[in-house]
DNA sequence: CTTTTGTTTAACAATTTAGTTAAAAATGAT
DNA sequence: ATCATTTTTAACTAAATTGTTAAACAAAAG
């Protein structure tokens, strides 16, 4: 047998949540859309799932980990230059949005109705934004007292970093229309914009 | 009589329409919570607007012209600079955005799931955004041409302004938390991103 | 073959929401 | 004071949506 082993459909249902859910938000979402997205039916939804908002918790906590997770890696790493991080970090954020279109569409737009998501789930995974964000703008400073970079605000060049890597894909539907970008054309753009992004921003502080 | 002149009715309903549908989004965004804002009642909401679509209409046709006119206004001036008109652009779209924190996140989210949205009411209103880029891409190319910044490609350069401006808004929520900004703190980050992002992008591309 | 498990069907209850209506009350102008 | 307009109250309809249930059915496992 040759077959591919098919996923249980447990499974099914929460792959269909999450697309359902990521391109809809939970208010608009509708059970309905999420069975048949999955290829079943609304009872069996149930049976496998309590109820919407149970369902919503779940896909949302791996879509949260997905958004914020990673990020912070890379800058921990020590012994790496400043540039080398942001080549790396810009690469990294790109990449995983590529991969995910919609999802940083989707946690900002959840964060934005309740912004307590925000802390309830990063204290459930343990994730920290701010001593990440102390650390960068700490080696920010550094650099900048050291000479070796124009003098900029460590909070300032990682909104610039965030709004580079990720505005693209909030806007996708939007800019695809505006600049008559097929899918593909889109991803091009996507691709080319690693390189581009980080040597704007290397530019822009180097002196 | 040093009484301020009180809006009428419809105008209070309407405003308080913007701020929830702003907020919510349309599928979240729920008529009692619009009477509860303009302080009134659900009936009387009716007895001046036909139904939650009309007044939604209403409202996304005004934010939709906020949101998409001005920026373009700008780059059709001529016998301006690029870095002046870069600068212009800048501190026009976040001094709009600063008055209306929401209003980006508002347009893309409607537009995501909508995305005829865009097309029709450009249409509408007479906005046709890709006139305005090719001039861009247009004026780009001739100043990459004549050595006078660094090769870039105008679709590129145009996305990185787009970014550095609209994502702090879209994302306000998110970063407010993670950076741990109250309501001042972020419009004085924003103030200052005025210049900020000009210099940011000015010397990214200068040579 | 029988039993268990997974799935569908279809009907249903409960809730939420949008929208309507008629009557009463308040407001303001003449 | 009277009249027209605005607003509230409260009850109601209609529709959409979520969630439940029981019975039938299909598929897989023993």
């Amino acid at each position: 047998m040759i077959e591919s082993k098919e996923k249980p459909t447990e499974e099914l249902i929460l792959d269909a949540a999450m697309k359902v859910f990521t391109r809809k938000g939970f208010a608009a979402a509708r059970m309905e859309e999420i069975a048949k997205e999955a290829g079943i039916n609304r009872a069996l939804l149930h049976y496998y799932h309590r109820d919407k908002q149970t369902m919503f918790n779940r896909i949302f906590e791996s879509r949260f980990k997905e958004f914020f997770k990673g990020l912070f890696v890379i800058f921990e790493s020590d012994n790496i230059s400043l540039f080398e991080k942001i080549k790396r970090m810009v690469d990294h954020e790109i990449s995983t949005l590529m991969k995910h279109p919609d999802l940083a569409r989707f946690i900002i737009t959840e964060i934005a109705q309740s912004p307590d998501l925000l802390i309830e789930y990063g204290k459930k995974l343990g994730i920290n934004p701010r001593v990440f964000i102390e650390a960068f703008e700490k080696q920010i400073a550094k650099e900048v007292d050291a000479g070796l970079i124009r003098p900029i605000e460590g909070k300032q060049l990682l909104i610039n970093i965030m709004s580079l890597c990720i505005y693209p894909f909030v806007a996708k539907p939007v800019i695809q229309t505006m600049m008559s970008l097929n899918e593909n054309n889109f991803y091009d753009m996507a691709e080319q914009r690693k390189i581009e992004v980080s040597e704007f921003i290397i530019n822009a502080i180097k002196k």
